[in-house]
DNA sequence: GTAGTTGCAAACAGTTTGCAAGGCA
DNA sequence: TGCCTTGCAAACTGTTTGCAACTAC
């Protein structure tokens, strides 16, 4: 999903392109990984952007709805990121920085079949591992 | 971890056996998965007890802090359980249901691997399967 | 008796809502 | 112009805290 891909998106549901939509969906395509609410506050700050509170949940909203972002709470906080590449995470339990990781995912195959055991429609997954970076655990 | 071994390492460090925790920590065992801040209130009052909000969640946050149960957030809500037989989870996107799931796990073996390569100190995992439930895609 | 536990009320953080004003198409 | 987006203030939910009363051991 490119940038022009995610606004064309948007605007074949009715959706208008707002500096506040742009620069956080620019924000979210520039990151690779989970980004949190401050991280988009301090993105936009840069940008001389300083919208309302309830202006970037509402469009963080907005995004998670039109399915063009995820969200994902982790350790009782939310990110967001633009679902590309399939991966997981690395999560430190003492700074909580969060690492992307790619693996051979057995998960795909292992889907299937639980779909079918527990007669359950899968649409997705998500790993998350917990311990401590190298810092941390120093 | 029985009962009795619950009781016994709360003892040792120091904590007393009141009605509402020896309710609570019953609640979590007789459940052998995931359950909710208002299960566990239903739970209570079912054995007449009416504690305070607070009272309840000082109590998990106890809990989770003497590593006895184990706290998840699923879709902004806060699940808890007495980490037992290693499980993963599937869950409905609009009942929320949550099933309890075994598998084989490869993903040990996987995270020593991450491990090494990422110079992380792994102490945990976590899985999710996301989708709909038989009644709910029907 | 001492220290841990509880109820109560108040505070707090994150998030949502109603409404009027502003801005994109 | 019409409808979407925004700011503002207020409400709301889940959770935490201070303090005095209570209770397990």
């Amino acid at each position: 999903m490119t940038y022009e891909h995610i606004l064309n998106k948007i605007r074949t549901c009715g959706g208008r392109i707002s500096p506040v939509r742009s620069a956080i969906i620019r924000n979210l395509l520039a990151q690779d990984c989970l980004i949190s609410y401050d991280d988009i506050l301090s993105h936009l700050k840069k940008h001389k952007l300083t919208p309302n509170r309830s202006t970037i949940f509402r469009e963080l909203r907005f995004l998670v709805h039109h399915n063009i972002i995820h969200k994902h709470m982790i350790a009782d906080d939310a990110y967001y990121e633009i679902p590309r590449d399939h991966h997981h995470h690395l999560i430190c339990l003492a700074c909580e920085k969060i690492t992307k990781i790619l693996m051979h995912d057995h998960l795909v195959c292992e889907s299937t079949k639980i779909a079918k055991k527990n007669q359950f429609m899968i649409t997705g997954h998500s790993v998350e591992f917990y311990g401590y970076c190298t810092r941390c655990h120093a």
